[in-house]
DNA sequence: TAACGAAGCGCG
DNA sequence: AAAGCGCGCTTCGTTA
């Protein structure tokens, strides 16, 4: 390999221009200071040679050559290198590019996609980790270092393009979804750019609520044992001479200070069990007891202390996870998530810092989702499908049942609920656990019935829909023979050929028909995202917001709020068609809106 | 003191 | 038999 570092901007240009005249693709690759693009500053910049086993690298104050550059762009997560270049100045998004880390994620979904990970895997050389040995931080290392250090990156990428390129043929993986997949990418790295407004006083005058009913009801817990406890231990535990858990000695002991911390399960747990003979919950799963929300639910009613904890637990959750974790990444009144396109093995996009998708959404909780507002001006607007899921399985199998949900309105929680004879709430668990492939013994446990019985449920449940039975029996059937099924986009969801143990081939039939409903959704969502983002922005009428699984969000100016409305749900009909749905979408869209709401 | 896994829980 | 899919975040408690 021969690598050099350019001192002028001659000779930056000069190469730059051979480029433009010779070459399919360029190689680029950023060092920065930070992971995070918005604390990085631009060190250096790589970049591919006249020949495959050349590269160089030039100071990052010369960013702005890259302007000429003509070529197609490659880089490995070029959202992160865009993102850095924006914030220096310089936009180079109107360029083509392809990302070798979204081409490998296409290539195979199952494992990781950072480079370091890849490299290490596919040539043994582990540079990488000398070099991080060796020095504290890049800036740190002398020229040699780094010349040698960031120029190795590009030559393993630029092996790493041809080769996950030659894989993406090989498994026939369409044209069209590489295309759609840096499309994506490209409107997601507009609306990390863009961030989203944060009320901060709703924020916090939610916050403070929520900071109030905490301290009541930890106060309340405390002063409970008094009243209510049978348990003479409690009651003195409950004044002053509390009790403390430690966990080193893992026993209790009598100490004079109030340090029990009903946030800490493992004290909960001893609490219920140990101090108060609760009866123990034992976890399914681990057999080990368990103090989650499903082991106190089913205790509550033998001790007032219980549901007490339940609320806490609920105030602490949300305000930790919601309102601190949001406020803690505010700047300048606005937060910068991530979305990340290769973070799921099925194609659904994952969100990060904060993760936008787990804002509650269930009963009075979903105003903490108002916390997200549009520009002054601006309306959002959201749209779902609905019952998508419904509608992929009944596209994919014809199942009468499923196409009776689908045009005659009927609920699907109705029809379970009498094929199986129960009720509806439990015949809603069931639809979806079967969706997720589970046993007779989840559905015994959601019946709260034997496992004889629970297998006798799953058979009327295939015999209520089996059109959809004899679909995933085809999936079982293409999983054991090794072919991986595409879905309507040709996305592949892989799974090894050989199983070493019987549990292992189970794990994978009941992840083979849920990964293509849930990647098939994913893409449908994805595609319309990007398709509304482009048309919003060609349209001067706003931008896509992001995505939630199958949700889009959209925020506009208020002027064209109507006839964007009508443009997403138009957009996400639409992918119907593009996909030759066999049954018609349903999509709900929200009135404009001026924050996040239902 | 930092890093890590487990538990618990938010979402679709 | 490890027996419902896919994620990310916070806290706790242990370990390097």
């Amino acid at each position: 390999m021969r690598f050099k570092y350019l001192e002028t901007v001659d000779e930056i240009h000069d190469l730059i221009a051979w480029h433009n005249r010779h070459s399919d693709f360029v190689v680029l690759d950023f060092e920065t200071t930070s992971k995070n693009p918005r604390e990085a500053k631009l060190l250096d910049i790589q970049m591919s040679g006249r020949d495959e086993d050349e590269a160089v690298m030039f100071s990052g104050e010369h960013l702005l050559c890259l302007t000429v550059l003509e070529s197609l762009q490659v880089f490995h997560n070029f959202k992160y290198d865009w993102k850095v270049a924006a914030l220096h100045g310089v936009d180079l998004s109107d360029k083509p590019v392809r990302d070798t880390m979204l081409l490998h994620h296409l290539a195979d979904e199952n494992v990781e996609h950072g480079l370091d990970a890849i490299i290490q895997g596919a040539h043994g050389d582990d540079y990488k980790s000398r070099f991080w040995e060796t020095y504290a931080s890049y800036a740190d290392a002398p020229r040699d270092a780094q010349l040698d250090y960031g120029c190795r990156d590009i030559v393993y990428t630029r092996r790493l393009y041809g080769e996950v390129c030659r894989r993406l043929q090989a498994d026939g993986v369409p044209e069209a979804l590489v295309e759609h997949t840096h499309r994506l990418a490209l409107a997601l790295y507009r609306t990390e750019l863009a961030g989203i407004r944060v009320d901060l006083d709703y924020t916090i005058e939610m916050g403070s609520a929520l900071k109030a009913d905490i301290t009541r009801t930890e106060r309340e817990l405390r002063e409970m044992g008094g009243y209510h406890c049978e348990n003479l231990e409690l009651q003195a535990w409950a004044k002053e001479i509390e009790k403390v858990w430690t966990p080193k000695g893992k026993k209790w002991k009598t100490l004079p200070k109030p340090e029990f911390n009903f946030g800490a399960s493992g004290q909960v747990a001893a609490l219920l069990y140990d101090e108060l003979g609760l009866p123990e919950q034992v976890d399914k799963k681990t057999k080990r007891r368990t103090a989650d929300d499903k082991a106190l639910e089913a205790v509550e009613h033998r001790h007032p202390i219980v549901p007490k904890i339940r609320e806490l637990r609920k105030f602490s959750k949300m305000y930790g996870a919601f309102i601190e974790g949001v406020l803690g990444k505010v700047q300048a009144g606005r937060i910068y998530p991530s979305f990340n396109v290769n973070g799921t093995v099925t194609g659904r996009i994952s969100h990060s810092e904060p993760n936008m998708g787990q804002m509650p959404s269930k009963g009075d909780w979903a105003k903490i989702r108002g916390i997200f507002i549009p520009e002054a001006g601006n309306k959002v607007l959201t749209c779902d499908y609905g019952q998508l899921e419904v509608c992929i399985a009944a596209h994919f199998s014809m199942d009468e049942n499923l196409l009776r949900i689908i045009h005659e309105g009927a609920s699907q929680h109705d029809i379970t609920a009498q094929g199986l004879g129960i009720e509806r709430s439990k015949a809603k668990t069931v639809n979806f656990s079967m969706q997720y492939g589970c046993t007779e013994f989840k559905i015994a446990e959601i019946l709260g019935c034997s496992v004889p019985e629970g297998k006798d449920a799953i058979r009327k449940y295939w015999e209520t829909y089996a059109g959809l039975k004899r679909f995933v029996d085809w999936c079982h059937k293409e999983l054991e023979e090794g072919r991986p099924i595409a879905n309507p986009f040709g996305r592949l969801r892989r799974f090894p050929k050989e199983y070493q143990n019987r549990w292992e081939l189970e794990a994978a039939k009941r992840q083979v028909f849920s990964s293509l409903i849930q990647g098939t959704g994913a893409d449908m969502t994805s595609r319309a995202f990007y398709l509304i983002d482009s048309q919003l922005r060609e349209r001067g009428w706003g931008r896509g917001w992001f995505t939630v699984h199958d949700e889009c969000l959209a925020e506009v100016s208020a002027e064209h709020a109507e006839e964007a409305r009508e443009l997403l749900q138009a957009t996400m009909l639409g992918i119907g068609e593009e996909i030759e749905l066999r049954v018609p979408l349903k999509v709900e869209c929200s009135q404009p809106l001026d924050r996040w709401q239902k």
